[in-house]
DNA sequence: GAATTGTGAGCGCTCACAATT
DNA sequence: GAATTGTGAGCGCTCACAATT
């Protein structure tokens, strides 16, 4: 490994200060033109890079931030929604310059990150965040460290949250599916430590109850594509009257679509399924559900996090959240059995919406 | 934001030196256990978290890796294959204490994070990487900067790379199309600026001509979903005489089944479909496709970037593909349209597919 | 002499202030 | 006095070596 060039050394091969190099290099424009221009000359050539570790210690700022994802599942990864989360946090990281590091450790250690200073900020995934924990994260806010989450529980805390509001989407689905016939629901939800498991499976009630419609069973899964096969073939082995099965999210819907296929039920023929999120492989599979703008999610917090870190106060956009009517909840024999053909495009839309 | 508990404070409070408290910290067995143990109870008591940078700065290691994923189209992210790699890479990186730095800048600047000590090591996803910046690559690595490819173009160079061997899955694809009586097919490849997308348009022309069928249209997509689906289109209104048509990753194939569904076109009844990489989404859609552990291709690079971190010689273990053959490719009417049923599982089976 | 602790330099930057033209 | 550059301390650690019991 060569050794590598420091401040010192252009400074010396200059015969100028370190601090003059320094300004230099950051355009500081109280330094002449000439020098300035000899100095980022030399620069290019020995291809010199400040050491961010000096630079981090005397600035008192490591210029990264942290994307946390408490591991509540094996699949945290495996969830195309983390995929789509990213790519919106990335997005708005990039052009200011702030590299993102990752964990999805079982529990994760964000205090450690913030206090060692690894990190300036953090954007929490926030759909299991309960009890202890999220008191934690509230008080960390609270002292003023950055920190924003994703769909944690909405209190009065000085914790930024950014959310959407699920209420339309499902509402949106219900009348879709009352409109069809249904009369019996079923609703598969997420797993019970998640408040937001279970706030999305109150919503699928509610949203049934208002349009008419009687929610027979409740199955309990974890979020996973196994368990939602589970809780399909449950309900099979029960020969439930529900004609219409509300998942917690896409992915347990997926699960479910193939245990369906695999017991030769068809969809929509026999029963419709409804799941949540949108995320990129429900328009292949041509998945009716919930379109919630997981993309413009992680914008909108990566945005929130860029406000703190300046000191501003961030104005989180709320998000709502719409049907999408595909072939898994259609008028069973209207369109073909694979036709993928979802009349809000592909699954790389990601139509931007926000109220206000 | 509270003043951070540095090491001298603690030595203040102890009447020690900092060095001590430093060593206590870090285990050093030639302190004494009581004043370990008093250093410990107190740093514990204040939530002391040494300094990411100042210890960086010293050791002259940042304790991270980078993952750089140059982004040669807008869909790095949205592709299941990234996740499952970031899985596999996190699943080896988190028990050796290295937290992951992602960037999929469109030219990202991973010399600059290496020469700024803003990581130890990286890997880079090499399937598009060509000319200068291979090149650029390999001189790092030929300096001994820790560097680990995935599917950079394999050649006597000092550039470790991690990759598959595409023969057997390519070839059993093939196999099992001519024994289902197929004659013609057409292949739908990557970016022809990608040297891995260009391999596996012609380890699929290789493959067919080898067991007696031929190829008689490519069509050049982009790796992307909606590249997928307009090569459908075009080899649709071309009216092929391909019964088989092989694509270049799975995200296209995606695409390709959306078009074809659109088009009223029966799969596998008049076009089969096989894909290339075995993401999630392919059980679910019932995709054929070539499976290539894309999780144990993650760990693996990650295994063998560690090993460079220890000053070791990394042996990457040859990872082998095989061919998954599931809906899209089966004879026609044997099994249910909307049966997503696999052989081999659901889609998180990730099989340890090694040779040796 | 062995076990334990302390001293002091240095890692590579930035920033307030002083000094020069 | 305005424009430009230099001085020196300090950020919070670790490590080689010295010093103490």
């Amino acid at each position: 490994m060569v050794r590598k060039v420091t401040l010192q050394d252009l400074a010396d091969r200059l015969g100028v200060a370190r601090s003059t190099v320094s300004r230099a290099l950051r355009g500081d424009p109280q330094i002449g033109v000439d020098t300035r221009a000899r100095v980022q000359r030399l620069a290019g050539e020995l291809d010199y890079h400040p050491n961010a570790a000096a630079r981090a210690l005397t600035r008192r700022r490591a210029g990264v931030v942290g994307l946390v994802l408490p591991r509540t599942s094996r699949f945290v990864f495996s969830n195309p929604y983390f995929s789509e989360l990213l790519e919106g946090i990335s997005s708005v990281a990039e052009p200011a310059e702030l590299p993102i590091l990752v964990s999805a450790a079982v529990r994760p250690d964000y205090v450690g990150w913030l206090r060692a200073g690894r990190v300036d900020g953090l954007i929490v995934l926030g759909s299991s965040l309960e009890g202890e924990e999220l008191r934690l994260l509230e008080t960390l806010a609270a002292k003023g460290s950055p920190v924003v989450s994703i769909h944690a529980p909405s209190a009065p805390t000085s914790l930024v949250t950014v959310t959407s509001d699920e209420g339309p989407g499902l509402l949106g689905a219900c009348e879709h599916l009352a409109l069809l016939g249904h009369e019996h629901v079923a609703v598969v939800t997420g797993p019970p430590t998640s408040h937001y498991a279970r706030a999305r499976a109150a919503g699928w009630k509610g949203a049934s109850a208002r349009v008419g419609m009687t929610t027979l069973r409740t199955v309990h899964g974890d979020d996973t594509f196994a368990s939602g096969a589970a809780a399909a073939r449950t309900l099979l082995a029960e020969r439930t009257a529900a004609t219409a099965w509300l998942l917690g999210n896409d992915l347990m819907a997926f699960g479910a679509l193939q245990a369906l296929a695999d017991a030769g039920v068809r969809v929509p023929g026999d029963v419709a399924v409804v799941g949540f999120d949108d995320v990129m492989p429900a328009a292949v599979v041509g998945l009716s559900t919930v379109h919630q703008g997981v993309r413009t999610l992680g914008e909108e917090a990566m945005r929130a996090l860029h406000a703190l870190l300046r000191s501003a106060t961030p104005q989180p956009i709320p998000l709502v959240t719409r049907f999408v009517p595909r072939r898994t909840s259609a008028p069973s024999g209207l369109a073909p059995p694979t036709a993928a053909r979802a009349a809000e495009g592909g699954p790389f839309e990601t139509p931007v919406t926000r109220t206000r």
